[in-house]
Parts: structure tokens; sequence; C-alpha cells
DNA sequence: AGCACGCCGACT
DNA sequence: GTCGGCGTGCTC
């Protein structure tokens, strides 16, 4: 009989791929397992079984599997189905999905390894120079292709390592390297023949002249009074201020032994803390009305304004799913995830919690996984960002998705492009638990299935100790300008305002929207700005490095003294980002502690909670900042918020900058103002009568979602309308436009919807290719799978065009 | 994603 | 003439 296992592999193939397996493989592996497959010529990979059958292939014959990886399989069936929703969907590679879903550990890959052989003196003397070079540095050590390719500076060194090979002069084979390590941590004890009272005497005796090493027998009885548990050596030389000679020493006498122990990287410094704040009156409201939602729908939409206390009813919600055994999956931002906010879950549920996000090492990551998958208690809460949903849950029992209407949620590049609000709802959907998201302003589409009953409501609208929501004002720049009343980015009364704040002891967030508007530098003589040599936009002036920099593809260059156009000295820099803005706060201000939030000085892995700490201490009192100011947690002493230029926010090319902009200064707008006093908050604009500045200053979310949707209704756009990208790249622009325009024309023969493009956009070219995109609008009655299939079908013959091989092709459903 | 095969320019 | 560049196609 014959035994085949469908295999993804993490590549961006079209599908998986068949492997034959052996009778007591096939009787023992299911969907889910990860095997170790060879792939092409020499390559072995991770693959995941999907699919287990007996159904020969007629036009190859299928290679054996090399090696099952594991006992049981790392991923859940539901995973799998979650991973085929998701490729569906976004229309990407189940390969991708692999590769965005599985810690790096779990994707072993086989390196090349070149040995020498051991040959006579003549035949060393037939090798070419190059064959020569290698075989004298395989004396030191074995090499990989990459070191050869280094040593003998050029790519293709296989055709030269074939030959030597035939010629016996070296041997080739593959490495396997599965990359996870567990941390060990050394132990000692006292060998169980010492254990009785009679021995521990004696040996305390023995010990007379050897005062340090009869100090650490002590040190080993304090911490554990039996004398039999092992005891972790860092702690017991850091106790008796011994060191590990003297340990040594112990071991061989045979009095202690020592072993290593796997260690959970995953152990934090906390305090459980019993003690359970009580809820407030609204608090416990909500929670009951999220209750009875629960019970007739599975999403529920909690919005509450900033400072009502959501957290605590989250808490509620997941100690009571933790009562039912169940495991809860907390979302949140990027961002949005700080030691702070992990520590208030760990007060409350304790080692219960876990954390997964990037920038947590690949060895924590595994950790984590590997506790979901053994429905480890340690993972019962798991506070993640987008690629936590990826992980294999065994029997989960909520998602809380906080901060649901942050974009960040949506994936960009590389693919698999996902929505995790939105793919959140469909893992619910195959575990049949509850999503509860959570936002002080939702996104219109959650409002939106909100007013269709797709959502429960549920809402909290008090602020936590009746704080009162601050009193926000406009500053028309036009008539500032006008009337001269500027200081660099400063209105008058805006300096005033912050004058008057530090007076008073209290602290300002200033705030700044980044986008486009980094710092640029620009020839005073002849008006040229340095471009990047392979994106078309303008490079960022740093002023930390003294550098310019491409913020898309990363290319750097040493800022120019002069001009590199007309060789002119008068060089100046322009545009408004966080850093000029701070160093204008510096020279208004002078002797005031300020500081900087952005992307720049935030990218250590606590950088964002150190800053936030010395914000919280009160060391700084001017805080220039980005998006990020408006995450963190509750600053008690801020009493004003200036945001320098609303415009750069309003006037951004893209159909849900309204909202954005509604989002963000209410935001920005809750940091202000606490316990007893009402914050401020000074909005600069050059439009102060904009629909959406008079929404924001009367906190009118209602007024805001129903003019949004009568605008999206009008022009098509989501929720009313569904989007679906398509970007075409290519070294050569007339490629592009010719390739898109092929696209273009083939969907819109046989699709009756409305097409856009293709055009460039904002950014043509980016990493020295360019970008033509192509934007299609599907009405909520159109079928999906159909679309998907004409994306599919139209994709494929356009890759069989000759024309276009080189075209790389991303397709976005559902962009941000 | 690799890696091989195949077709064109700058070197011994 | 060849070495080595990259465009193109295939991998179970």
């Amino acid at each position: 009989m014959l035994y085949y296992a469908d295999v993804i592999l993490p590549l961006a193939l079209d599908k998986p791929y068949t492997y034959a397996v052996q009778e007591e493989d096939y009787l023992f592996l299911k969907p889910g397992f990860r095997v170790a497959v060879s792939f092409g010529k020499s390559k072995i990979y991770t693959g995941v079984v999907i699919k287990l059958h007996q159904v020969q292939p007629q036009r190859y014959t299928a290679k054996y599997i090399e090696m099952v990886l594991e006992e049981a399989p790392s991923i859940t069936e539901k995973q799998l189905a979650m991973w085929e929703w998701v490729s569906e969907y976004y229309q990407c590679k189940l390969g991708e999905i692999m590769r965005a879903a599985f810690p790096t550990t779990f994707l072993l890959e086989s390196e090349t390894v070149v040995i020498k052989k051991e040959i006579d003196e003549h035949d060393v003397s037939k090798m070419s120079d190059q064959e020569y070079l290698v075989y004298e540095a395989l004396d030191i050590k074995a090499l990989s292709i990459n070191e050869i390719i280094e040593i003998l500076g050029k790519k293709s060194v296989l055709g030269l390592l074939e030959g030597m090979f035939s010629k016996g002069f070296v041997d080739i084979y593959q490495k396997l390297a599965e990359k996870y390590r567990p941390k060990k941590i050394r132990y000692v004890r006292l060998v169980a023949s010492h254990l009785s009272k009679n021995s521990i005497e004696s040996l305390f005796n023995s010990l007379k002249n050897a005062p340090k090493q009869k100090q650490l027998l002590i040190g080993l009885f304090v911490k554990n009074p039996q004398g039999d548990q092992w005891v972790k050596v860092s702690e017991l030389l850091k106790k008796t201020a011994t060191n590990s000679s003297m340990l040594r020493a112990m071991i061989t006498k045979e009095i202690l032994e020592e072993a290593y122990f796997k260690e959970d990287r995953l152990l934090y410094a906390f305090d459980k803390n019993d003690e359970v704040s009580a809820l407030s009156k609204n608090q416990k409201i909500a929670l009951s009305n999220i209750e009875s939602e629960f019970k007739d729908r599975a999403v529920v939409l909690f919005q509450g304004v900033t400072g009502s206390g959501k957290t605590e009813v989250y808490m509620e919600l997941i100690s009571k799913a933790i009562e039912n055994n169940e495991q809860v999956l907390y979302l949140l931002p990027e961002i949005s995830i700080t030691p702070q906010m992990v520590q208030r879950l760990q007060k409350r549920f304790g080692d219960q919690v876990t954390v997964y996000h990037s920038k947590f090492s690949v060895h924590e990551r595994t950790e984590v996984w590997r506790n979901v998958l053994n429905d480890s208690t340690k993972a019962r809460v798991v506070v993640g960002t987008r690629s936590a949903l990826f992980l294999p849950f065994q029997k989960l029992g909520l998602i809380i998705v906080d901060e649901e209407h942050e974009l960040s949620y949506k994936q960009f590049d590389p693919a698999p492009r996902y929505h995790a609000r939105d793919s959140a709802i469909v893992l619910a959907q195959i575990y049949s638990c509850r999503v509860l998201l959570g936002t002080a302003t939702p996104s219109i589409e959650s409002s939106f299935n909100l007013l269709k009953g797709k959502y429960g409501g549920v809402q909290l609208n008090e602020r936590y100790g009746d704080v009162e929501l601050p009193e926000i004002e406009t500053i028309d720049l036009k008539l500032s300008f006008k009337k001269k009343q500027m200081n660099g980015a400063f209105s008058h009364k805006l300096i005033e305002a912050i004058e008057a704040t530090i007076a008073k002891e209290k602290q300002v967030i200033l705030f700044q929207n980044q986008r486009g508007y980094a710092p640029i530098i620009e020839c005073l003589d002849c008006g040229h700005t340095p471009q990047c040599n392979q994106c078309d936009v303008t490079l960022t002036y740093h002023q930390h490095s003294s550098q310019l920099k491409c913020h898309y593809c990363g290319y750097s260059i040493a800022a120019p003294k002069q001009c590199h156009a007309c060789g002119s000295p008068h060089l100046n820099t322009k545009g408004v980002g966080t850093q000029q803005i701070q160093e204008q706060v510096e020279s208004l201000f002078p002797g005031v502690n300020t500081a900087r939030m952005d992307w720049d000085t935030t990218r250590g892995k606590w950088a964002f909670d150190k800053l936030i700490n010395s914000f919280v201490s009160g060391d700084i009192k001017i805080l220039v900042g980005t998006q990020m100011i408006v995450k963190g947690l509750d600053f008690q002493n801020v009493h004003l918020v200036g945001v320098l230029n609303a415009d750069h926010l309003l006037n951004f090319p893209d159909f849900r900058a309204h909202e954005r902009t509604y989002q963000m200064l209410s935001q920005v707008s809750g940091r202000a103002g606490r316990k007893n006093t009402r914050g401020k908050v000074l909005i600069q604009t050059y439009q102060p009568q904009h629909p959406i500045i008079q929404q924001v200053i009367l906190s009118d979310y209602k007024k805001m979602l129903g003019q949004q949707l009568t605008e999206r209704d009008q022009y098509r756009y989501p929720p009313f309308y569904r989007l679906t990208r398509i970007v075409v790249k290519h070294r050569d622009i007339e490629t592009v436009k010719i390739a898109s325009h092929w696209i273009f024309n083939v969907l819109n023969q046989s699709y009756k919807g409305e097409i856009l493009g293709p055009v460039f956009p904002p950014i043509a070219r980016l990493r020295n290719r360019y970008h033509m995109q192509i934007l299609i609008k599907i009405g909520k009655n159109q079928s999906r799978s159909k679309f998907e299939q004409l994306i599919q079908n139209t994709l494929k013959s356009f890759s069989s065009v000759a024309q276009f091989r080189s075209c790389k092709i991303s397709v976005d459903v559902d962009p941000y």
C-alpha cells in the first residue's frame, strides 16, 4: 500500500506538495504535524502536514518525508482551519501564513556544509587556484556555502564545489538544526546519602577548616530546610558571598551534586495581589450588559471613553473565563503592550498571564507557543499583538481586541496581509468563543456592524472618579500667521498656555503627526533636496546621527555639508518633525525638561517604557511625540495637550483620514485632565470650522459616524463596499504601465463593478521598483468567492505572459 | 525561496 | 573563444 501526506512548505507556493510516507508514519501522523522534507535539489524545510491520503500522484513520483519532527502536532486542526480562511480571504499562500504564524525556531532549514577529505599530495597539486583556496580554508573548519562565497568573493560557488566533490576532494552534506534551545539553569543539592541527621552533623564537622564551604552549606539549608531540594546556583552564591570554585570543591567531594534544568524564560517579577479593586457602579452595569449581550451575539462592541476603566471590566471577564477553564487572548496594537500594562494583568492573574509579541526573542515565543498548545496554566491569558492569533489554542473562550479601531491591526507587508480584528472574529467562530471589541472611538466598520445588529453593543461613558472631559479650543493658524502671532510652529496662545501650565507644576503633551512631515534638507541657493536613489522620496534628516535616511528602504548617507547639486554651503533644514518641535520647545522654554517620543526614540525593547516612566515620575515636563503618545498609561498630572497642526491629519489622502483625525484627536484630548481639575486641549489648525474638528470639540461621535457613513456610502467605500488593491511592481516603468493596464483590462472584461486605476501611488518608486496600483470595489451583494476566483484566474493568466514574468504582484484585501 | 538551465557581454 | 551575468522555470 502507498501512503501520502500533503505538506505545506514555508514558501509562497500555490499549493501543498505531496510526499510519500511509510505505513507506520501514516498511522501515526495527523494534520498539524511538523515534518522535515527535502524540496528541490538539496534543500530541507520544515513542512506542516495538512492531509493524509492514499491517492498516488500521476505526474511525478513523490519523495519520502525525511523525518517526523515531533511526537504530537504543533498546531491544531482548528488552527489549520484558520490558516485556510486567512489564505482564501486575504488571497495569500498557506506557506506565507506558515511563516507568519510560527516562531522561527519551528522553521528548521538545512544548511549545506562542506568538509575536507584527506587526499594525496599529488591530487592537491592538480587543484585549480580557487579549489585550493577552498581546500585550504577547510583545514581550519567545515564551511557553509555562505562562508565559501565570502572566501572566494563570488556568488556561484556550487559548480566549483560539485567539481571538488566529484573529484573526491570534499564531502558535502546537509546539516539540520532545530533552532530552539531551552535556557538551562544550574542547580545543586545535597547528595542524598548525607541527608540523615547524623551525617549532616558530621558533614558540618568535616568542614571545620573550610569556613566558606560551611557557609555555602548553611546557605543551602536556609533556602531549603529539609536539604533535599534543588537550589539555584546563582542565588546560592549571591546569598552566601561565595564563588563557584568553592562550590566546585564540594561537588568533587561529593557533598553536593549538580544538575541543569530547563527554565522558563517567561518568568517575570511580580507581586500577585489578591485584592481586587471593586468595580464602580457603571463598570458593574457595563459588565452585566456585556454578559447579557454575549447570550445573543458572539461579538460585542464595548465603547468606553478614555479613562472610563475598560480594563477593569476586561479583567472581570478574563477572570470568569479562567474559572471556566478557558484560554483568553487579549490582543493589543504593538505599541500598547508595555510592562506596566502586563503587570496590571499579572497582579490580578499571577503567572497565568503570558506575553507574545515581536520584541520578544524567538526562544521566548517558542515557549509561549508550547505553553498555549499544552493548555498550560502558564498561558491561560495571552497578551499579544496580531501574530498571537496564530497560537495553537486548545480551549479558547474569549478574545479581547483592545483599541479595536487601530490601523496597525492590519498587516501591510509582507503577506499575509490580514486584519487581526476581522481574523479574530473568524477565529472565534471556529472555536465558538466570544469576542469583545474595546475602544473609545469605534471604527466606522464596527459601528456599522453594531447598527446592523451584527454585533452587540455596550457603552461605558462616565470617566472614572468623575473626571471631567477637557476643554477643547482651536487656534486658527491662518489668522495667527497673519497677525504675526507665531513663533516657529507655536502660536502665542499655545506658548502662553504652556507657560501657565509649567508654572502650576503641571505637565504638557505636544502632539505632532509625523507622517510625511519628517525634516528634510534644502539648499537655499538652488532649492535642491537630496533624494533616495532607490525610492521616489526625499531623504529625511536625522540630526542625532547627522545622517540623511530613507524611511522606506533604509538607505542612509552622511548629512551633506554642501549642496550636491550646486555646491553651495547654504543648507537649511525644513519640515516640522518631532525633532524640530522639541528643539523649538527647548529654545522657547529654556531650563524646562523636555523629551521626545517617536519611532526613533523608542526602538529598544523597553525604551518606550523608560520614557513613559520618567514622564509619569515628573522628571519630564513637556513631552513631544507622535501617535505613540496617546498610548501608555494614564498620566495623572498632564494638564495641557497641544496639537501643533491638525491639518496634517485632516488632509491625509485617504478615505479614512477624517475618521482617523477624529479618533486621534479625541484620544490625545483624553490625555488631558485628571482628578479635581479640568484639562485643556489646544488644537492649532488652518480649518477650525472643519466638521471633524467641531465634532471633536463637542465629542460628538454619533454625528461624526453619521456623516462619515453618508460619505462612505456616497463614494462607495467601506463598510458599504469592500476594497481590494492590486499592486504591480517592476524595475522598468514601461513594463509596470503595460502590465497593470493588462490586468485592469482583463478584470474589466468580466467584472461588472468599479475598478479604479491603474495609478502611481504617492510614492511611485520603492527599492528601485516602480509601483502601480489598481483598486477594485466590491459591493456587499456581490459574491466574494466569485470575485476571489476572478482575481486568482486573472493573476494566473497574467503570470503566463512571458513579458510580465519579472513583475511582482501583491494583493491587499481590505487595504488600509 | 533556492537552484539549474540557458542565453548574451567583457575578459584571458 | 570562455567566464559569469541574470532572466525563466521548477521544485512533490
